[in-house]
DNA sequence: CTGAAAGCGCTTACAG
DNA sequence: CTGAAAGCGCTTACAG
């Protein structure tokens, strides 16, 4: 019985850089080097190869040259923000991060392979991921603490690491991150030279979340050059998401201490509050003035337009591979702390102020 | 000189197969069975490989097995929807997707390769990409007529290929999709319930964009089935961003033509219009009631919340990764439609309805 | 149920 | 500048 059908697939047989060196009447290991780009190989025989190589449509299969040359030629991206009920609520600040280390990537001639598994939970899936990519670029909101100890013993064992949050002592691996402390410094600034003088904050400032923490030190150092005493009653934990952020300024209103401003530690929680005191009726920004930090896309189509502070995702993309990319050839690598700028809109727009543009920064 | 510093990474040697048969007194054969599952070996024997393989912290190389196995064990994720100047105005339904696209595949054992390559540019870069993924799976937008002679080019060459999108005869590969004919019916009988009679629709309609093109053909056959005559003068072209929204809608009061609702193709062109309705100070929903969709978190979140059509990410996620791998296995496939629902919020709300529940479908 | 052996498709010293 | 050959770490008939 001939086979047919099913088997049709079978017929193709794979083509190899054997059937190309045979086409271009070279050796197969020449046309290995060739399609490298080896400088051993003469012009004239590389125009060969590359032709049979094309006229084949042959690529090089990369598992074998991955399993030969011992390296994987990938990069793993993975997203370790505190997992949610629901895979939608994940900070569209990080997408626009994946664009950008996916292009990165791609420059560098490397594959980006992409997890959700929680750092937290699955030792080995964490492991065995460690094994399939070069390095792993760590990305999200969540409980650091958490995986401290976690990425300590990865970072023992030779896994190349690098993480985006924030840039201290300390950290288990190398940190890119932007310059939380003056993101919150001038945020702050920009609320009181707008005339809040209560300005309540968003966010969970503690340990577990380092870049909400130093964004509330920078927020704290703000009221104070301008001789205002922090009140405790006006901070309120929150993660990152709109459902989470309109729970604190919920739990904010109900404690029925006055405030003129909200600064939310990210862009989420502001969109969440904003929703809580529209709710509630309140004018945003001449009862409250609200801002936020991140720069999402959503951030200047809400309702009204958000202060905060932009983080320059493209430049951290690049950084983040570029970092890795150095660790896993063993160069010399320091954690790095990006630029932020305040943009001012209209939700914190009490006086007039050179509209759209940046706020200069003290 | 003996080595040392950069070198000493060299030292720790690979854990192999051959290191864990040594340590559990079986060959190495056996230690591959036993790892893969095999029926063929013994519970104890499992056991004790098991137990080796863990104090050794051994993994599988990917790029070994691959290469024996001849399957990648990897799918590709490919956004092609049309590129915008800033990486960052991607589609935030398509965030939920990569969510549950990457924990089917978790699930079922395949990495996920992750890439933005615009498939219309680089014909070699896609074709690489197929090769180092068993499958593709593209996820976009963008306009489909420019892709689709590629598709099919990539199709006869025995990739494997399943897209989101508009199921419809003729499609170049097998398609998954939401019903996007009655998720349009839905939101235009719901609107012209709440008494709308003027209805606009902000959404480029044509061929290009077939998922929109559904929603307004469900949208006029919504309006003829109440006995209103569709207006041209109503239908804006959009692409799916807020801008292009906000522009649209701009350009509909632009042409003093009077309505009373916008059905907008996608929650971010309504969004748009959204900004746009309120800078010209005209009040949601009682002067204009918005629709949107495919419910994306922030839908719930602006002001007023956003009236749209959810899709069942979770499920799209499930079924674009179950339909690849039948593909792969050269299964029987075919394109499906996945139900979705109306969700009403405020944004259209102009008489009393079962608030928050899912409008019943005609 | 287990082992010995072949071989997946490359890369890279080594020798010329 | 090129070729012959070894070998990366697995999987899987084949034989027992």
């Amino acid at each position: 019985m001939a086979a047919r059908g099913p088997c049709r697939v079978h017929y193709k047989k794979k083509v190899t850089s054997f059937d190309i060196a045979e086409l271009a009447g070279v050796s197969q290991a020449t046309v290995s080097r060739a399609l490298r780009g080896s400088p051993d190989v003469s012009e004239e025989t590389r125009q060969r190869v590359m032709a049979a190589a094309e006229s084949l449509h042959y690529t090089v299969d990369k598992n074998a040259s991955n399993l030969r040359s011992k390296s994987a030629g990938t990069l793993a991206l993975l997203f370790f923000e505190d997992p949610t009920p629901d895979d939608s609520h994940i900070n569209p600040f990080f997408f626009s991060m994946l664009g950008s280390i996916t292009r990165a990537c791609t420059r560098q001639g490397y594959d980006l392979l992409i997890s959700f598994q929680e750092i937290g939970r699955d030792w080995h899936a964490d492991f065995a991921e460690s094994k399939k990519a070069d390095g792993i670029i760590l990305l999200g909101y969540g409980d650091y603490l958490t995986h401290t100890s976690r990425l300590e013993k990865l970072s023992r064992q030779g896994t190349k690491i690098v993480s985006w949050g924030a840039v201290m002592p300390n950290q288990p691996c190398v940190t890119i991150g932007c310059d939380n402390y003056n993101g919150g410094l001038s945020v702050t600034n920009h609320l009181i030279e707008q005339g809040c003088k209560r300005i309540a904050f968003l966010g969970d400032a503690s340990r577990h979340f380092p870049e909400f923490q130093e964004r509330y030190r920078g927020h704290l150092q703000a009221l104070r050059a301008h001789g205002i005493e922090p009140d405790e009653a006006l901070q309120v934990d929150a993660e990152s998401s709109q459902y989470s952020g309109q729970q604190a300024a919920d739990n904010l209103l109900a404690r029925e201490h006055k405030f003129d401003a909200i600064f939310a530690a990210s862009d989420l929680i502001a969109i969440g509050a904003l929703a809580a005191l529209n709710a509630h009726g309140i004018d945003v920004p001449f009862e409250v003035a609200v801002a936020g930090f991140d720069d999402i896309p959503m951030a200047n189509f809400v309702n009204p337009p958000l202060t905060t502070v932009r983080q320059d995702t493209r430049m951290a993309g690049d950084m983040l591979v570029d970092s890795l990319l150095r660790l896993i050839h063993n160069d010399l690598v320091t954690s790095r702390m990006l630029p932020m700028q305040l943009v001012v809109r209209r939700s914190s727009l009490l006086r007039e102020v050179a509209t759209g543009s940046a706020h200069p920064q003290d």
